[in-house]
DNA sequence: TAGATTGTTAATCGATTAACAATC
DNA sequence: TAGATTGTTAATCGATTAACAATC
């Protein structure tokens, strides 16, 4: 039980772990060592020690492992899933309909509460179940809502003015799939969903494999 | 010029340069300092400088800085932008469509051959002038195109046979989109594009803001 | 020349891995 | 009890940052 702060390699790797947690536990297995994770994510079981230590509220038992249910919740609040974070979506293209549309997210403690976009044509449909709006009632909605979290796929080109609108609404995070850099306060955390650098990442690894081979 | 392996975190910085250099290129701006590009990024100059030295083929020149041409040319060339690769994507749910029809990649060196999908509904439409194929035709649509790259796109619970089949038909690179740690063999990279993890991350920043406010 | 920016070497910082006593 | 797995402390590794001589 370290308890500092996670170092965000661990954060990561404790998101994945929470999936083989739910699986085994559907399956009935009451404890879980850190060897049954390691095994399943490929690591080393000293990682896996060392990752719930951060997040576990009561000690594993030598020999038999941790409660698979209670490190369940250990990392669901941990993760803040337990909490319900109010979101909207600025930029209604087929990445943001996508993301409306996806049912997965309040796994993750995240309640899209609305979309926007800047084209009338656009405005007024509903996606999901959920509305499209205009820009205009960015503002409104964020602060009627206590929305926390602003998720960005509008182009390139228009998400520095959408940034700028969402922290001058009070947004509280970032989250954008456009490929810029955005500037924002220091307070308020940016998440880049960076495709590119997914690609360079993979087409590097291939490289090297190719030279060594 | 250090030229040894980039760190990854160095590769992911150098992608989000090449975009700035691009458009400081467009105004006609020859040369650039790691100053500027620190700005731009919100890091500072030691940072830029460093990751520089991993890819440039030429020095910088001292109170001057580098040749923007010739620094996107070597960016271009480190991350493999400069050689088309063929991928496939697998799964025509929403994701696989939006990222069949995402423009962009091109620029990244990525060029996708076809769309793949298990249900006969989708398959022999065309998605962004890309053909939607039955798995049957992977492994001979993979080896006939030197396709190097496999984008999983299909549901959690199919991942892990799709996963199976591409390494059968020999790809040599996985990038995935669903939720789940893929077995494959270690000489396979693979990149695992994780919303919740992402999620993870911006939920503890915005805890950690909170607790210090 | 003076000063800004370069490239590189050294110091610091943080994360991973190893070692090991504690204990079920 | 013996052995497996735990939690924690120490050692290693890699990335970031600082320092500084070189030079345009």
């Amino acid at each position: 039980m370290l308890k500092n702060k996670i170092p965000k390699p661990s954060l990561n790797r404790i998101t994945c772990y929470l999936r083989f947690l739910n699986d085994i536990k559907k399956n009935n297995q009451g404890t879980v060592s850190s060897i049954d994770i390691a095994n399943y994510m490929g690591l080393k079981p000293i990682v896996v020690k060392k990752d719930l230590a951060f997040i576990t509220s009561h000690d594993g038992k030598p020999k038999v492992g941790y409660k698979t249910e209670q490190l369940i919740n250990d990392i669901k609040k941990s993760l803040h899933y337990d909490i319900v974070t109010n979101a909207i979506i600025v930029g209604m293209g087929k990445l943001g309909a996508t993301l409306m549309s996806y049912q997965g997210f309040e796994r993750y403690g995240l309640n899209i509460v609305a979309g926007f976009d800047a084209h009338p044509s656009v405005v007024g449909t509903v996606v999901n179940a959920k509305r499209v709006m205009p820009i205009n009632d960015l503002k409104r909605i964020i602060e009627n809502n206590d929305v926390r979290i602003g998720i960005i796929t509008v182009q390139r080109e228009s998400a520095q003015l959408v940034c700028d609108q969402l922290v001058a609404a009070g947004i509280k995070a970032i989250w954008t799939f456009a490929p810029i850099h955005l500037n924002v306060p220091s307070k308020i955390p940016v998440k880049y969903e960076d495709m590119a650098a997914s690609l360079s990442f993979l087409s590097n690894q291939i490289k090297v494999i190719k030279k060594r081979g």
